[in-house]
DNA sequence: CTTACGATGTCCT
DNA sequence: GGACATCGTAAGG
C-alpha cells in the first residue's frame, strides 16, 4: 500500500482549466503532517473561470486578501472558509488570471486509520465524499493558504486515468445567473465517493 | 466597529 | 427536503 509518491512538475499546471480540472481527475492528493501521511484520489472537481465567471471569487477580478493567490502562477493553494468548513483549490491560469479549481471529493487511499480519526463517528463512505470533509479528512486548513502543489506536505501526484468522466451544473452557486447552468464540474463516471 | 453572507455539513422529519 | 450552526471575509459607516 505504501508507494513513494512524487509532486507533479509545474508543467502539469499550465494547460487550460477546464482541460485541468478533468486532468486532476484519477490523480493523487497527498497530505504529510505529524500524525502521519493521509491520501487520496481526486474524483470529483469544479472549474471557476475567473473574472468572466459570477460564480468565481475573482468575479470582475475583485482582488482581496483572499483572492489574491489566485492571481498567482497555477499549482499554488487556495483554501478558504465556508461556514465551519475550509475548501481547498488548486490555482489555474496564467499570473493574473485568476481561475481556480475546487477539489470536491475523494477516494481515501492512504492513511484509512488518521482520516477515520479526523472523520471520528461518520461511517466510511462520508469520509471524503464532500469539499469540506476532504478537508477535515487531510488535515488541510488555512495555514496551507498559498503553498504550492509541486512541494510537499501538501502536494499532487499521478494516480490513474479515470476510463470515463462525466460532466454537469457546478453545486452550491444558486444565485450566480447564468453561472449556474455552465457545467464545470467534473467527476468519474460511476464512483460513489462523489458528493450529494 | 458593525453587519451580512456564503463554492457546506449534519441532523431532523 | 428543510432548518440551522457558526465564522472568516468583505464592505460600508
Amino acid at each position: 500500500m505504501k508507494m513513494n509518491h512524487r509532486p507533479l512538475p509545474i508543467e502539469f499546471y499550465y494547460q487550460p482549466t477546464l482541460e485541468l480540472a478533468q486532468s486532476l481527475l484519477g490523480c493523487l492528493l497527498i497530505h504529510e503532517t505529524p500524525e502521519g501521511i493521509a491520501a487520496g484520489y481526486i474524483v470529483e472537481t469544479e472549474a471557476y473561470m475567473g473574472a468572466g465567471d459570477r460564480a468565481a471569487h475573482s468575479f470582475g477580478n475583485r482582488r482581496t486578501r483572499r483572492t489574491e493567490v489566485m492571481f498567482a502562477e497555477p499549482g499554488r493553494v487556495y483554501t478558504f472558509v465556508m461556514h465551519r468548513h475550509t475548501l481547498v483549490n488548486v490555482v489555474s491560469g496564467a499570473v493574473e488570471v485568476p481561475e481556480a479549481i475546487l477539489i470536491r471529493a475523494l477516494d481515501p487511499l492512504e492513511g484509512l486509520d488518521l482520516i477515520g480519526e479526523r472523520r471520528a463517528g461518520r461511517k466510511r463512505g462520508e469520509w471524503t465524499n464532500g469539499p469540506g470533509k476532504l478537508t477535515e479528512a487531510l488535515g488541510i486548513t488555512m495555514e496551507d493558504y498559498g503553498k504550492k502543489f509541486t512541494e510537499r506536505p501538501l502536494f499532487i501526484s499521478s494516480g490513474y486515468s479515470p476510463e470515463d468522466i462525466s460532466s454537469g451544473p457546478r453545486i452550491g452557486i444558486e444565485n450566480t445567473g447564468e453561472a449556474r447552468f455552465r457545467p464545470w464540474r467534473f467527476w468519474v463516471t460511476g464512483n460513489h465517493n462523489v458528493s450529494k
